[in-house]
DNA sequence: TGTAGGCATCCATACCTGTCGCT
DNA sequence: AGCGACAGGTATGGATGCCT
């Protein structure tokens, strides 16, 4: 029974049987959960000046586990080059092609360190998260899910959006007596799960219990998505070893699988996809702390949180279990709604970049963009380099200008649409049309790049006519509608893998590494700023500031309409005034400004209420400082910060809003010099806390003698009473709001003399 | 398992200088 | 006078997190 299968891609596995096949975990167009079949040969390349020889030897090699060989055409860095293509009977390909290279004479090896399921996905071009049909037989049904054999070619189908899947988010609470829980000796004490249609079920008690029954709830509802946060790295490896010591396993993948260790710490589900959203808050720049909680509200989402403090817990637990175990339930909840909330996105990202889509989310922005060209490379030809390590070496980035210090109206702000991308493609920036008689030079550079379009503005081309279409139908559905989200979503993640991909080509790990590229992109950037900006001030019009690919600009909408005009004409870029601001203030320190926009909101970059390694006490008073000066005046900015310094002084401040938390970036021992985080850290590893790299450690500054990284305390140990309040008054509130103040003309030393009024 | 460079800021630390007490 | 201890000032660089 053959006969034409559409499916939609949930996950990949390749299994070795007799030989590689791969799994293709779906979801059918009448909404059933099967499995697509089919055998395939990973691929190796290997090249030489010898390739008769090459050939000869392999004919010689039938104990390895080789299905066939030839002869191929294909390029390497744009030139055409000869190499033998060697088809694997297994998918461990790097040992077999380094142990033919040798023995065969061999000079280089390619695309053996690409994994089986990526190479199968890429030379099918099949996409993850996307509908595709194929030619497909039915073949026994495993584990009630129907099996189909493939054959044939895959066609990608024209689909808005994903099928209906299930989905399950939950939540665990682990229980220490003391520190943080230890999966050796500290048991799960609840589990709480919510679906896509609203089940909630919450499991306590007896931990065998507890467990098995989340196991049961998983392998009953059988749902294609698992999500969690911090699973990933936390829970999942802790439930896990907690089920192996009681005696079972945490069967929760598909076919009674439990999780696998996969690439970078990914907890793998077989069939289905474990999505893990901390991941994605560890991306998300506006998202300082990463949890769930700040997550949620930055989304606008409207989830109730009774927060228990994991330093609460044990006593919580002690005291008030039903506060607890409702907490816990909320966090189910709560990941229900921010996976609601993101899913179009990381299936989108998943689609583009041919990466599963729970892998995705765990792979870093290099790798994202190297996934999308690796897939565009095999279809062109393109062998794919292998990882170097190409020494380090830095290059001039982009221009800033000293900003006119000062308080400005009525400004307006004129960027560059994705500059790099559209200079890179302009001049045909790649590392395959670097060429020393190119026709376009760099500007003060020996770089030259060539006519013939290159691989990557090729690539960009790609994702930017992508991203246009996806805007234009995007807005041919209207507001809400289910096709809307998911087309701006997926506009969203193709302009940032195309923004990414200047960064990759300087990034030394890139398989595609080309310094010369990405410095002649920069180079090119500073020119094109300076004659926008040249070209500005001959037109007359007055620069307060400029950094990379922006210019802020006293308002004038006929010069500016003309400068644009110019910008298209003269320099084929776009740009566009982004935003206006009534009133914005510069310190003289570049990269930082707060302005009052046209639309009525304050706007604050680069200054401390920004930034996550400052007290609220002290970005909260430099809000208010800086909205008195651009909404009241000068007086009244004092006056907020008198008002502060009173509160600080009686006590009224309360304790949380002095908790200054810093990231710990490497382990406690690896710091060559003393600072409070990590004096703090190792005061908490010794009292049984975990605190690894990344983790954030919050701390407050208390009274007493030595220096700062001696008078601070983990936050939830200090007691308010002992709080170094002079502190909080001269380090951290003072500072940032004389920055502003002292811009508009008001001395430190006015605050000075408040601090002294007592 | 790291997109890039440019930048501000705080603080620890090393180093320098001058003062003081002692021999 | 010569020496070391010490206080105070300054230059430097580690560390973090921002901007485009």
């Amino acid at each position: 029974m053959i006969g034409m299968l559409s499916f939609w891609v949930l996950d990949i596995a390749t299994e070795v049987e007799d030989g590689p096949v791969a799994w293709i975990w779906s979801i059918g167009e009448d909404g059933s959960r099967l499995i697509v079949k089919e055998p395939f040969r990973p691929v190796f390349y290997l090249t030489g000046g010898d390739l008769e020889g090459i050939s000869t030897c392999l004919e010689a090699s039938k104990d390895f586990p080789i299905s066939s060989f030839s002869l191929v055409e294909r390029r390497l860095s744009g030139r055409p080059l000869r190499a033998v293509m060697v088809s694997a009977m297994t998918d461990e390909l790097e040992g077999l092609a380094e142990r033919l290279r040798r023995k065969c004479g061999a000079e280089g090896v390619f695309e053996a360190d690409i994994r089986a399921s990526s190479q199968f996905l890429m030379r099918r071009r099949i996409r993850p998260s996307s509908w595709h049909a194929v030619e497909a037989s039915e073949s026994e049904a495993i584990g009630g899910y129907k099996v189909y054999r493939a054959s044939g070619d895959y066609q990608r189908l024209e689909r808005v959006g994903t099928p209906d899947l299930k989905v399950l988010a939950f939540d665990s609470l682990l229980l220490a007596s003391r520190g943080t829980p230890k999966p050796e000796v500290d048991p799960a004490i609840a589990i709480s799960a919510v679906t896509d249609r609203g089940e909630e079920r919450q499991f306590s008690g007896d931990e065998a219990g507890l467990l098995r029954g989340f196991i049961g709830l998983v392998e009953g509802y059988d749902p294609d998505v698992v999500v969690g946060f911090n699973t990933n790295r936390r829970l999942l490896p802790y439930l896990a070893e907690r089920c192996r010591r009681l005696g079972f396993s945490l069967s929760i993948g598909r076919l009674g699988a439990e999780p696998r260790t996969s690439v970078y710490g990914h907890q793998s589900l077989q069939g289905r996809l474990n999505i893990d959203l901390y991941d994605l808050a560890e991306e998300t720049p506006e998202i300082k702390l990463e949890t769930l909680e700040e997550y949620s509200s930055y989304l606008g989402l409207k989830v109730e949180y009774d927060t228990i403090d994991e330093y609460d817990l044990a006593e919580a637990w002690g005291k008030e279990r039903s506060r607890v175990l409702e907490y816990s339930m909320q966090r189910a909840r709560g990941i229900m709604e921010v996976y609601k909330a993101v899913s179009d996105y990381i299936f989108s990202l998943s689609e583009i970049t041919g990466l599963p889509a729970d892998h995705v989310l765990t792979a870093a922005t290099g790798f994202r963009v190297e996934n999308y060209l690796m897939g565009l490379a095999m279809e062109a030809g393109e062998l794919v380099p292998p990882r170097g390590e190409a020494a380090y070496m830095t290059y001039a980035g982009g221009v800033v200008m000293e900003p006119r210090a000062g308080l400005h109206e009525d400004v307006a702000v004129i960027d560059f649409k994705s500059m790099y991308p559209n200079i890179m493609m302009k001049y045909n920036i790649s590392f395959d049309t670097l060429s020393v008689d190119g026709v376009h030079r760099a500007p003060n550079l020996p770089h030259a790049f060539k006519e013939e379009v290159g691989f990557i503005p090729r690539a960009l081309k790609g994702l930017l006519e992508e991203r246009e279409r996806a805007r234009r139908l995007a807005d041919m559905h209207p507001e809400g509608s289910v096709e809307r989200r998911v087309l701006e979503a997926r506009q969203r993640a193709l302009k940032v893998i195309a923004n990414a991909t200047y960064g990759y080509m300087g990034w030394t790990g890139a398989r595609w590494y080309c310094r010369e590229a990405a410095e002649a992109t920069s180079a090119w950037g500073r020119e094109t700023i300076r004659s926008a900006m040249e070209r500005a001030k001959g037109l007359g019009l007055e620069i307060i500031y400029g950094d990379t690919d922006s210019l802020f600009v006293r308002d004038d909408p006929e010069r500016i309409r003309s400068l644009l005009g110019w910008i298209s004409e003269a320099l084929g870029m776009e740009a566009r005034v982004d935003r206006r601001y009534r009133k914005v203030l510069f310190t003289e320190a570049k990269k930082r400004y707060g302005g009052l926009r046209d639309d009525g909101r304050i706007e604050t970059v680069g200054l401390e209420v920004v930034r996550g390694d400052w007290s609220a006490i002290a970005k909260e008073a430099q809000l208010a400082a800086l909205e008195a000066i651009l909404k009241e005046g000068r007086e009244e900015a004092v006056e907020r910060v008198r008002e502060t310094i009173e509160a600080l002084r009686e006590g009224r401040v309360p304790i949380k809003k002095l908790i200054i938390w810093k990231k710990l970036t490497k382990g406690v021992e690896e710091y060559e010099v003393a600072a409070p985080h990590v004096t703090v850290a190792k005061r908490m590893i010794e009292a049984g806390w975990s605190v690894k790299p990344g983790d954030m450690v919050g701390f407050i500054i208390m009274r007493g003698r030595g220096r700062l990284y001696e008078k601070a305390v983990p936050y939830f140990e200090a007691d308010p009473s002992r709080v170094d309040v002079d502190y909080y008054i001269e380090k951290q509130v003072i500072p940032p709001v004389a920055r502003l103040l002292s811009a508009i003309g008001i001395p430190e030393r006015t605050l000075g003399e408040l601090v002294l009024k007592k």
